[in-house]
DNA sequence: ATCCCCATGTAATTTGTTACATGATTGA
DNA sequence: TCAATCATGTAACAAATTACATGGGGAT
């Protein structure tokens, strides 16, 4: 599943323009898909191109038109076709965790303020995702909101627990590996 | 932190050759960042071109030399200043999720599938974090397969304990959304 | 005054994936 | 005999990120 099907597949929840999905990119679906304008906004002229959406352009004074996009029959058909796919990925890709494999090698301040922005992130996304209450949302996002939750809390709790962990009792292993 | 990097750091622990890096990325550090031979060998080809590390050549019989990489001082130097980073990402990227928002628009039997392939990954990858044992490694990657591990456990947790609410009492959406 | 929100898009670059190419040894 | 492990690499392709480009309106 690419951002095209996914922006294919919140059209299915009603119109939305470029903007507006970027926004629930940044929201209810952040936590496990990113996009960027520079990936929507070519997503969106592909599914036009296509057929699979139409688009309406709504006039605005002192900004561009508002091009809101509505899924077509020939959308919603391509759109049930890829949810058959098996086997999804669901891959995660952490600088953060591959910076503290390291952790022998930092300095402990260093360490600290690491660790401390994590946590601090991981609050802003707990903090999002609760405000992502069950109000008329499809049942799938209501779990997928939850399995995020439950996980950013795990991971919190995971991190407060065991940073003690990584500073170690003898901090001379810095100065060995960088003699 | 990109592959390159990483593999630079993979090379404080030890010397190695690309094949080997590559075990581990399948191991220790798979549930964190993936890499294959694709990224790798390149890798490890400029590096040894801007003499971060060195390479020696073993001969080996009906296989191809054996390369084993070392680190230079410059590239310890390098990779200290690429640790002093702040704010490294941590990114999800499921499609596995993305697929389950529309799990109304879903035949229970293939999101029963789908879950249940998730389920058996989990266990996989708990089962490799487990045999990860603490023995020998850098305090570091200690914590960060104990990470994993927490985080895979709550993932599982969670799916089992809520994968009902995923089956709607009515399964008239599908085709309402249909029509 | 200044910053954020609205609103669109393109182009260059970076990055990584996949497929291709080769082939002996070892264990089931 | 069949699959897996060891062992390297390139080239074409796909995908996404980043920077660039523009600009009014409203809130603090």
């Amino acid at each position: 599943m690419d951002i095209k099907t996914l922006c294919l597949g919140m059209l299915t929840f009603g119109e939305a323009s470029g903007y507006d999905l970027k926004k629930r990119f940044e929201t209810s679906f952040g936590h496990f898909f990113s996009a960027g304008y520079g990936s929507i906004y070519p997503a969106l002229a592909y599914l036009a191109e296509t057929k699979l959406v139409t688009c309406t352009e709504i006039p605005q004074e002192g900004k561009p038109d508002r091009k809101v996009y509505r899924i077509t029959e020939a959308g919603q058909r391509k759109f049930m076709d890829a949810l058959c796919e098996t086997n999804p990925g669901h891959k995660m890709r952490s600088e953060f965790l591959a910076m503290l494999c390291f952790a022998h090698l930092m300095e402990e301040q260093h360490l600290d303020s690491l660790l401390d922005n994590r946590l601090e992130a991981l609050d802003s996304l707990i903090e999002l995702l609760r405000s992502c209450g069950p109000e008329a949302q499809a049942r799938g996002v209501q779990f997928v909101t939850g399995f995020g939750l439950t996980v950013a809390l795990a991971a919190k709790k995971y991190i407060e627990e065991n940073r003690s962990l990584l500073v170690g009792s003898e901090s001379t292993q810095r100065e060995a590996a960088a003699g």
